[in-house]
Parts: structure tokens; C-alpha cells; sequence
RNA sequence: GGAUAGUUGGCAGAGUGGUCGAAUGCGGUAGUCUUGAAAACUACUGUACCGCAAGGUACCGGGGGUUCGAAUCCCUCACUGUCCGCCA
């Protein structure tokens, strides 16, 4: 949720930023200022009509004390009159402060001025390609069917548990998939996140908290009879955990990394893409999150790039890094990288890491704020980032490291699996 | 699921109709004293909105009501604690 001051101030910026988008801000604008303007002119009228009833209140006390009934009875038809019309007023102004975050609801985030224009993922900006392609032999097969083979996965018997999307791992792969986990947790402690494993449901203020409502409803699964939602990421509980804070400045930044199942609903998505690991409607993932000074957010935000980079680097993956463009970027970020990496059996680069700087837009919403000495609290920054989700990992992993003997464990991992080749 | 007690400022905790944005203690900030520190003492110390400012308004879990006036009375919802039951 952006900030009124700013749209106060900065409208044709905004204006200007946005169309990077493809986003027609200038009507949505206009529509919140008037709202605005229109909000504070009743406040202060219903301000003024309180000030004047608090004060016959006063005197309607103090005539009492003093024994002055009729003078009392007197002035009191005057508060009450008062009264109704305070209350027609203060209706006005609860409509008004809800039509103006409805309005404020349906605006995305000013995306950063180094973000590219474009339409969709294919307007996305390569920044950087590293690792080298593998090139398989000619019987190479895809994760699915190699999952089969070694019995690491097995999507039919998640089926017949719950439905499509939901993979049984056995064996091995469940082996894998724990240490896939710790590797990913180890290196976030130590690259200074704290752990922490928060809850797999959270309530409507969480998910509006961090923009999950009301913009994706329909995306998150939804437990009606306590109306708690399961996360579609642990960004939601972990930035969460800063909803209502104001923090010191000398504590910034705060750096929290935690492991959670993802749960997504996934609706409308068919085809090809959604073939084994691909997309799924629970997965696991560890996600890193930082609440930082506004002046040092993108300093963060390429250090998140940089570990979630290295983190590939000792997976021996080939990756890129993608600088998304208008179109793709997502309704709450400011400026976001796309971490990719190469599945050499499908020919395919595959989304395994989205690193965002969400500047004031989830702060806002959350009223997470930081103080600097005695002066006034201001917005904090949020980023967030997957280090990493696993499923499509797992994939480009048994496939590209498919040999005849077996698929081969990078050496990083090895003392988290307990074994060299899955065979 | 049943019973019962709660929800007040960063924390603890008073306050049962007017002078209460709210005692007191702790914590925090600044100062005095000290070579320095501690202790002691003194002052300050919630947030948001409107306003150039002076100032005004709102907030004592949420919503509604009674009243000239509500932290305080009434209704309602939510949440939390404790005990019992069930259970990993």
C-alpha cells in the first residue's frame, strides 16, 4: 500500500514510474487525492463538532457540581443536537477512510527506476548467466521419469493421498529433500538470518499484512471454520512477526531465514509447465527476510541475490539471474531478481528463487516502523527471498547430474544426504 | 467440548460515570554529582489524524448502545489465561 504523502507529493513521478507496469495510475491517483481531501475536510468539521461537545460536556459538569440545574438542563439540547449531527459526520468519515484504502488496495508498487518496461517474463532482463550448460547423453530423461526410476517420488500415491500437486518422496528422496533443507538453513545462520519455524496458518491480518489479501483470495487454501489461511510462503508468517513494531534504528537490520511447506492453490494452471516438480500445491521452501533502513534496503537486497547465487554455485547448478521487468513484476515489490536455473533434460530454465525489495509498500500496510533517536517513526523496508524452494532444485538436480551409474550428489551436500549417487 | 477469570501505555499494574491520555513502579532519554562508572537526585518519556502554527480530535481488545459526559454502566464479538475432558 503506498502512502498518501507520497501520492500527495509525487504523483506525476508516479504516474511516469508506473506505465513500466503497464499500470494506468493516473485515474486511480486522482481518485484516492480527491477521497483524501475530501476525508480530511469532513475530520476536521467533525473535529471541530466534538471539540464543541466535549466542552459543553465540561460545563454541563461543572454547572451540576455548582447546583445550577436549570442552566445545566439548559445547554444540554444543545449537545444533543450536536450529537446527531457528530454522528452523521463520523459515518461519513469511516466511509470515506474505507473508500480511500479500498482505492489505495487496487494500486501496486512504484517499481524501482532501474526496472525495465515489458509485457511478460519474456521481457525480462538477463543480468547474468553462469555454470556451465550440461550437455546429457541421448537417453537422458526427465526428473519425473528419473524419480520413477530410483523410486524418489512418487506423484500417484500423492494422488490417491490427496490430489495432484501433493508428491509422496520416499527413500532417497525424502533423504534428499531433509537435506536440501538443512544445507539451505545452515548456510542462511550462517550468513547472519535467525532461525525461526513459524506457523502454517495465519489469520486475515496477517495475509493482508503482507498483501496476500485481498489481492490473491483466491490463491491460498482457507480453513472457513476457524478462517485461518494456510501460508502460501513463509514470508507471511515470518514478516508478520514485525506487524505493529516500531524498532530502533541502531537494530536494523533484522534478518530472519526459516524452513516452512508452501501451500498454494495454484487455480487455472494446466499443461506442460505443471509436469512433476514444475508446480505443485505443497512444496517446501526456506525463505530469507529482512526488515531494513529505507537508505540501505538495495544494498540488502544484492546481498540476498549474492547468497542465494552462492548457494547455486555450490550446488554446481548453472544459473542466471533475471531482472523482471514491468510486466512480471509483482504487485507488491519494488524491484525484483528472478534466480534461474538450468534443467538440461526439459531445456528449460526453471524460476527456483525470486528475491524482492518491497520498500515502504508491505511496511505500510503492516505499520512496521523504525525510529531514529528521538524523531518521528518512519517506514521500514521489507524484502524477502526463497533460498531456496526445492522442488524445481530437485529437478534440475537429478536431471542434470543423471549419469550411468547413477545421479550424482554434489559435494556440498553430501554430508547432509549421508550418500554420493542415488542409483 | 465444559467451567471460570481476564484483555489498560515498551513492561508490570492502579483506576467503577466528569478535573483520566490515564496513578505508581520498572525500563528508556537527558542532566546534576563523579577522574570515570555505579548509586542517588532532577526533568522528560505512547501512537495516529487535522492544522503553517497555536491548538484540536481519536485511541484503555474490536464493534454497537445508554448518558450532556464512558477506561468505568449495558449488549455483542474476538482473543488470552486457568481447571476439567480428549489428544501428539
Amino acid at each position: 500500500m503506498l502512502e498518501l504523502s507520497r501520492i500527495r507529493e509525487q504523483k506525476q513521478d508516479i504516474i511516469e514510474r508506473m506505465k513500466v507496469r503497464n499500470f494506468d495510475a493516473e485515474t486511480h491517483l486522482n481518485n484516492v487525492i480527491k477521497l483524501d481531501e475530501e476525508r480530511r475536510n469532513t475530520q476536521t468539521s467533525l473535529d471541530n463538532d466534538l471539540a464543541e461537545a466535549n466542552q459543553i460536556a465540561k460545563s454541563v459538569g461543572q454547572l451540576f457540581q455548582e447546583g445550577k440545574q436549570e442552566e445545566a438542563s439548559a445547554i444540554k439540547a444543545k449537545a444533543s443536537s450536536l450529537k446527531i449531527s457528530s454522528q452523521e459526520l463520523k459515518r461519513k468519515l469511516i466511509e470515506l477512510q474505507d473508500a480511500v484504502r479500498n482505492e489505495l488496495y487496487l494500486i501496486p508498487n512504484v517499481p524501482n527506476a532501474i526496472v525495465p518496461s515489458g509485457n511478460s517474463d519474456e521481457d525480462n532482463e538477463i543480468i547474468l548467466e553462469e555454470g556451465a550448460i550440461p550437455t546429457l547423453a541421448d537417453n537422458a530423461i526427465p526428473h519425473w521419469e528419473l524419480a520413477k526410476t530410483y523410486k524418489l517420488i512418487d506423484f500417484e500415491l500423492g494422488v490417491k493421498i490427496t490430489g495432484a500437486g501433493f508428491p509422496v518422496y520416499t527413500g532417497k528422496g525424502a533423504r534428499l529433500q531433509r537435506a536440501l533443507i538443512n544445507f539451505f538453513i545452515d548456510e542462511a545462520v550462517e550468513a547472519g538470518f535467525d532461525e525461526v519455524i513459524p506457523p502454517l496458518l495465519v489469520n486475515q491480518a496477517s495475509a493482508y499484512g503482507t498483501g496476500q489479501l485481498p489481492d490473491k483470495e483466491g490463491q491460498m487454501y482457507h480453513c472457513e471454520v476457524d478462517d485461518l489461511y494456510l501460508i502460501p510462503t513463509a514470508e507471511v508468517p515470518i514478516t508478520n512477526i514485525f506487524r505493529d513494531l516500531i524498532i530502533n534504528a541502531s537494530d536494523l537490520p533484522l534478518k530472519k531465514a526459516g524452513y516452512t511447506p508452501c501451500f498454494r492453490r495454484e487455480a487455472g494452471s494446466y499443461g506442460s509447465d505443471v509436469r512433476g516438480l514444475n508446480r505443485l500445491h505443497q512444496f517446501d521452501k526456506v525463505e530469507i527476510v529482512q526488515v531494513a533502513h529505507p537508505e540501505k534496503s538495495y544494498l540488502m537486497l544484492n546481498e540476498m541475490v549474492e547468497h542465494v547465487k552462492n548457494l547455486l554455485r555450490k550446488l554446481e547448478l548453472p544459473f542466471r539471474v533475471a531482472k523482471l521487468c514491468g510486466g512480471d513484476l509483482g504487485f507488491t515489490a519494488a524491484l525484483t531478481f528472478d534466480l534461474e536455473v538450468y534443467s538440461a533434460a526439459q531445456q528449460k530454465w526453471l524460476e527456483v528463487s525470486s528475491i524482492s525489495n518491497f520498500e515502504s509498500f508491505q511496511a505500510n500496510r503492516l505499520k512496521l516502523r523504525f525510529r531514529e533517536g528521538n524523531e518521528k517513526p518512519q517506514l521500514a523496508h521489507t524484502l524477502n527471498g526463497s533460498a531456496l524452494a526445492l522442488p524445481r532444485i530437485v529437478a534440475a538436480l537429478l536431471e542434470n547430474n543423471q549419469t550411468p551409474e547413477g545421479i550424482v550428489i554434489p559435494e556440498a551436500l553430501r554430508k547432509y544426504t549421508g550418500f554420493d549417487i542415488i542409483n
